[in-house]
RNA sequence: AGGCCUGUGGCGGAAUUGGCAGACGCAGCGGACUUAAAAUCCGCAGAGUUCACCCUCAUCCGGGUUCAAGUCCCGGCGGGCCUACCA
């Protein structure tokens, strides 16, 4: 609680003095352009300055506004930003908004007002909130994603995307103009859908485009994806979790659809190179690693009578002889062809392949993962034994992994083990133990061993360590024909388009045939046209909303701005009604931000390269959430812009920060069920439920509104203020630390701004006070504390720079029964230093204290206080003596004294001699400015 | 099931490279000021024993390495996050 300010504390740091002084400051900051961050070429650019781009995650403004999770991480790089200015550095430091997306309009369907609308008011709720918190954005810089301006680039970077292939042999992105021609110059045969192949100059132009989209880095692709019926759209592999949407939870099911892509895949193996490059946490470089899931193995060709090679991918070529059966994944194309021969088993796999599409991805989580599965009714031979072993499908082999069929090796596989097993397969065991353990047959055996029975007429790796074994059986494979090496990725090419409004339409147009035309250039953006009706169309096919706009959709090839050399002005055509995902707009932004009002390009590349330099973004912060999806993408786009010669820096952020999340407390019955924050009553420090009276135990939960828990920055700064808000937020714990928000220790960093305050203000007279004289202990802490927050800040440890703030002006704290203020407190050189280490953390109380004692201009613009070195250390130390490794004595020794001048004064010490008893130590452990240890 | 992270007072946390465990803050206790209270200022404060000296025990549990372990190693237990039939 405030305290009403009595008539003897009129001058009193209070919640109304602090509104008064921040939004007071926070006005002329604005006013004055105090924030705005010069480029290269601006005439108050100073180009002797070394520059520092400082990123905070692209924030998505919902409706409901800022919590106090936000502000943690922006109050982190505003720490920064703040301290890079004052040590000298030109910094890039903006604010935008990722502003389409699935969020917006499902609120806008469910209030009926236009996305539009409801993100103009969000954005502008969001600006307000961050802007009260005092942070050191440029403003000048802010976009939105929804800006047809920034959109605008977002299609061009697409189209580049689209115009582009991967060249395998250069290990880039090439114009796939170049491959058509080079294919139409050698007239090279390509193959159809249908598996025929034809010349190049016989085909079709549509057989054509279907040939080139094959090498696109964004192409149209048939891709069986997860439809989500009730959102109306269908979804990344990513936005799944548990077989649901990751928003709404909802049931996710597979459906064959053509879809725009990116080729991401085709990069997989540069994004996990260079990895190595950047500075981001192992564990969110491991979570890429992991879903990139390189593996390496090896692709063999079963021979399946009538229908060619089953081709498999595995990563134990060495278990080959123990391959007794194989599996299909339901959507591989064998299985439609065994249905089209006919015979006994069409029907039970008819039946089997349908009821496995149907099944949602959550029915079988639900199902505790039985194997389910079914004989296909033919056999394929063992290339390594020449058997003859049957072909089964199941719903465990997945179609997008690998070829979608698999040698099944159950002797070394728990899953093969575990379908053999169910359907009384054989098991043939091929790798001994290595420690020479016996083969029990009651369980598969995936460790790596010695091969056996592994011996044919054509090869033996029998007594081979599964390694060389591998080997041996790739250069058999190779040579024969049968198969090769082969590494293959996880990672999935990228699911592009979405059935929703509220995104970015594609630049691209369909004419009747079904041929795709990019708008040209100069056309863009392709503006998202105004709807009155955006409602998703719940169906169990995909229908986006766009296709409502029939005046926008159909139209003519020039109207949509096709280029009248690809097709003529007139040619009927219809747009693309599909969408960009939300992700789009977040994948550059950071390169906008270096030229946000470019017209001509997406940044100019002199300001991209200053702001970028060398190694990119140089300290980006941000959730942990986007570990994967965001951070993958957006390096994903920085390499294609890379190969096309339009950035100049292999990845975009080179550091890497997660903030931890801010929870919240909750309460727990003895059941282990929940209560709300307001359910329960503390009484002499235990809680009891109000309703029952039962005991609850208070726990950590995240902030929701069921339990009542949520915290939001206006509150806070209605009753303390930004500065103390900001001060609580770096002051509960490391930054990288989930930790709980407790209402009760904010008055702690908000006293500690109180006596600040009345450190340099009379409470009574609102008179400036500074001490006549310099304390030089205070003033060796003075000089300590500057050290120490450059160095906390360095390293992100705002908590431990908060604390030695705290310490220093409890030193200097004036006791109450000082009768002249002028003996106590901070001189004001000490003060004007105190301050600009301040300022950092609490901008507002530190800018008008500048003002107050007197200091000429603003403290946002004055240089970080130096520091003397000789005055960090006192001239004596105390040092523990330990006997034995237990500390028994204290002594105090000339602070360089060395190791053989510590000896002596520690032997001669009284205590320690006393200690002793007159023994002399066996030996003496001196570390000098840490400890003595004598061993006796 | 696997991978990564984590466990320190009543609570949030500090201890940056193995070197005085518990900085700083909250809550608590005592004192000064006050008619009184609040606020402020000054102190106390890991646990234990007969005190404030001393001593003993203390960083989830059990081992180990070391002159010295919260920190390093091995095993176990608890909490969190990610992945989840990836052949």
């Amino acid at each position: 609680m405030t305290p009403v300010a009595e008539p003897q504390t009129l001058h009193r740091y209070d919640a109304t003095r602090a509104d008064e002084i921040e939004t007071r400051w926070q006005r002329h900051w604005l006013a004055s352009g105090a924030f705005r961050a010069p480029n290269p070429g601006d005439a108050d650019f100073d180009p002797a300055k070394p520059k520092y781009y400082i990123l905070d995650m692209f924030p998505y403004p919902s409706g409901a506004g800022l919590h106090v999770g936000h502000p943690e991480g922006y109050t982190a790089t505003d720490i920064i930003t703040r301290y890079k200015v004052a040590c000298g550095f030109n910094v890039l430091h903006p604010m935008g908004w990722d502003a389409f997306g699935l969020p917006a309009e499902q609120y806008a369907v469910q209030t009926g007002v236009h996305p539009a609308i409801t993100t103009q008011s969000a954005i502008d709720n969001f600006r307000r909130q961050l802007q009260r918190l005092g942070f050191r954005y440029d403003w000048s810089r802010e976009f939105a994603t929804i800006d047809p301006d920034y959109y605008r680039w977002t299609q061009w970077i697409w189209l580049r995307a689209y115009h582009s292939y991967y060249d395998t042999t250069s290990m880039r992105a090439m114009p796939i103009a170049e491959l058509g021609a080079r294919i139409e110059h050698d007239d090279a045969l390509i193959t159809l859908v249908d598996g025929s192949q034809v010349r190049w100059s016989a085909s079709t132009p549509l057989q054509q485009q279907s040939h080139l989209d094959g090498f696109r880095l964004a192409y149209l692709g048939e891709q069986t994806v997860n439809w989500c019926p009730v959102l109306g759209t269908v979804l990344a592999n990513e936005e799944i979790i548990d077989g649901r949407s990751e928003r709404g939870g909802h049931p996710v099911f597979r459906l064959p659809l053509r879809q725009w892509m990116f080729r991401i895949t085709a990069y997989a193996q540069r994004l996990l190179d260079d990895l190595t490059l950047v500075q981001w946490p192992d564990s969110t470089r491991a979570m890429q690693s992991q879903w990139i899931g390189r593996s390496e193995g090896a692709e063999l060709r079963f021979e399946v009578e009538g229908f060619g090679d089953l081709t498999v991918f595995t990563t134990r070529p060495d278990t080959l002889f123990g391959a007794t059966y194989m599996v299909v994944a339901p959507e591989h194309p064998i299985v439609e062809w065994v249905c089209s021969q006919g015979g006994a088993h069409r029907n039970a796999t008819e039946e089997y392949v349908a009821w496995s599409r149907n099944r949602s991805d959550v029915d079988r989580q639900a199902e505790s993962r039985e194997k389910t599965g079914i004989a296909l009714g033919v056999t394929a031979i063992n290339p390594a034994t020449r058997e003859a072993i049957p072909v089964w499908i199941a719903d465990y082999v997945l179609m997008a992994y690998g070829t979608g069929a698999i040698m099944a090796v159950p002797a070394h596989d728990e899953r093969d083990f575990e379908f053999a097993t169910r359907f009384d397969l054989p098991i043939r065991q091929v790798v001994a133990a290595k420690d020479g353990c016996a083969w029990t047959g009651e369980r598969a055996t995936s460790d790596e061993g010695i091969a056996c029975h592994s011996s044919s007429t054509s090869i033996s790796i029998d007594g081979m360590e599964t390694a060389a074994a591998t080997q041996k059986m790739i250069a058999w494979i190779t040579t024969t024909g049968i198969g090769c090496a082969r590494v293959n990725f996880r990672l999935r090419d990228w699911l592009f388009s979405r059935q929703r409004y509220w995104g970015e339409p594609f630049p691209i147009v369909f004419d009747q045939q079904g041929m795709h035309y990019p708008v040209a250039e100069t056309a863009l953006p392709v503006r998202l046209p105004a709807l009155v009706d955006y409602t998703p169309i719940e169906s169990d096919h995909p229908m986006p909303p766009l296709g409502k706009a029939t005046q926008w959709v159909t139209t003519t090839a020039g109207e949509a701005g096709v280029d009248s050399s690809l097709l003529d002005a007139d040619t009927p055509v219809r747009r693309e009604i599909n969408t960009m995902p939300g992700w789009a707009g977040s994948c550059w932004y950071y390169l906008r931000y270096c030229d946000p009002k470019n017209a001509a390009r997406f940044a100019d590349p002199t300001l991209q390269k200053y702001w970028m330099g060398e190694r990119g973004v140089d300290l980006y912060i941000g959730g942990a959430e986007h570990a994967v999806l965001h951070l993958l993408y957006a390096r994903f786009w920085h390499k294609l812009l890379f190969d096309l010669g339009e950035v100049f820096t292999p990845e975009p952020f080179a550091k890497l920060f997660h903030q931890g999340m801010i929870t919240s407390f909750a309460f727990e019955r003895a059941d282990g069920s929940l209560l709300a924050t307001d359910a329960v009553r503390e009484e002499s420090g235990k809680w009891f439920e109000i309703a029952t009276g039962e005991p609850a135990t208070r726990v950590i939960a995240k902030m929701s509104k069921s339990l009542k828990n949520v915290v939001t920055p206006d509150e806070v700064i209605a009753e303390y203020g930004a500065d103390t808000l900001r001060l609580y937020e770096m002051s509960m714990g490391p930054l990288a630390d989930s930790k709980p928000w407790n209402t009760r220790d904010i008055a702690g960093v908000f006293r500690f701004l109180q006596r600040v305050w009345r450190l340099a203000i009379d409470e009574r007279t609102g008179e400036v006070l500074t001490a006549r004289i310099v304390d030089p202990g205070v003033e060796r802490q003075l000089h300590r504390t500057i050290h120490k927050v450059a160095q906390d800040i360095e390293r992100l440890a705002f908590n431990t720079a908060i604390a030695s703030l705290i310490e220093l002006v409890n030193s200097a704290t004036r006791p109450t029964e000082m009768k002249d203020p002028s003996q106590g407190g901070l001189t004001q050189d000490q003060m004007r230093r105190f301050l600009g280490v301040l300022a950092p953390f609490a901008p507002h109380m530190a800018e008008e204290l500048w003002m107050q004692i007197g200091e000429t201009g603003s403290v946002t613009t004055a240089p970080w206080p130096a520091f003397d070195a000789s005055q960090l250390v006192a001239d004596t130390i105390e040092l523990p003596v330990q006997i034995s490794g237990k500390i028994r004595a204290r002594v105090l020794v000339p602070t360089g004294a060395d190791a053989s001048a510590i000896e002596s004064i520690v032997l001669a010490d009284m205590k320690v001699q006393e200690l002793l008893a007159g023994r002399a130590p066996k030996k003496v452990i001196v570390v000098p400015q840490r400890m003595v240890n004598l061993l006796v």
